[in-house]
DNA sequence: GGCAGATGATTAACATGTTAAGTGAAATCG
DNA sequence: CGATTTCACTTAACATGTTAATCATCTGCC
């Protein structure tokens, strides 16, 4: 680190009354925290991940999709956490690739039903085993109680956010 | 909640040997923890964000800026936790928008050195009030105590993931 | 039965994440 | 001092995040 200024700074006097509210610091702030944290956490996965030609996500729709025998693409969206038209085109990819089946359901074409293919389940044997010796890794280095604790306390922290939510739609803004 | 099967499921016989490891029951692994708990705090600010036609990671750097006087774009991105190429992308919208301004270092043609507009000053001055008002209102919710010990946790993680990093590599993989 | 409104999914359009390649300038070394 | 390497930054290319719009089907109601 260590800031190697004092070299670049043949300035003239650019921002006059800059620096007038420091503010929470910010690189401390909540949402800096969690994003560096869950960065920093991937950067142990993703190499492995890219060794078998997965991303983040497309690892994260077929590992929720060896958890269940069918899913429909809004419950499986619910579950990956992740957008529509992001788990659209994923899927559209993955389809592709025979990694996962797709079909229509019978009692409302609406809904696609998807499950994971005997390949795709073998990409997920293939690659599992990294995964779970990072993850142990990782739980061994910051301690096994300590990131229960934490994972408690980042539940709490969503669900008081969801409640705040509800509480600012109560009333007042229903139309756009 | 309430897998609402059944009613989808007229299948033929699709996954065969599926479900065969749960694994970490996927939805309370670390990295999705983390993911939800991060979205659940920047829904809460995006709307505001938005009605003053900024994306968060804009805000992220103004934000930024306003703590020094003037950075180079490799510091700003370390500061802002952006990629070289997100922040070289967001920079040349902010400097046509006129909220920030850049410059070429004297001692060193490579370098640039970015710094807030008066503009950039006077949105971060519009939005700041109502970003402080719901951090405060999160830090009510959720204790801040509580919040500063979670932060605290997320501290730590973040640092013996980059232990674990480097111990990755004190040896063997040189070249690629 | 047919139509207005709701719903599941996809597409569109734009912004960012991510890795690789490119560009110009500075530092290093023979 | 000139070739090579390193460095700061940008572009390129592709994947995802995010919001709005579109499309087809479904549901409720008449």
């Amino acid at each position: 680190m260590a800031r190697k200024k004092s070299q670049t700074e043949s300035s003239t006097e650019t921002a006059e009354t800059v620096r007038r509210a420091p503010m929470r610091d910010f690189s401390r702030s909540l949402p800096m925290s969690l994003l560096r944290a869950r960065e920093a956490v991937m950067r142990q996965f993703r190499p492995s991940l890219r060794n078998h030609g997965l991303t983040e996500q497309q690892w994260r729709i077929l590992r929720a999709l060896t958890t269940v025998d069918a899913i429909e693409v809004t419950e499986l969206a619910r579950v990956a956490f992740l957008l529509g038209p992001s788990l659209s085109r994923i899927l559209r990819d993955l389809e592709a690739r025979q990694l996962i089946e797709r079909r229509t359901a019978k009692a409302d074409l609406r809904r696609a039903v998807v499950s994971i293919s005997a390949k795709g389940l073998k990409l997920i044997e293939a690659v599992a085993p990294t995964s779970e010796a990072i993850y142990a890794e990782i739980t061994s280095r910051y301690g096994a109680r300590k990131l229960a604790e934490l994972q408690d306390m980042l539940g709490v922290l969503e669900r008081s956010l969801v409640a705040m939510e509800v509480a600012g739609e109560e009333s007042g803004e229903i139309e756009e």
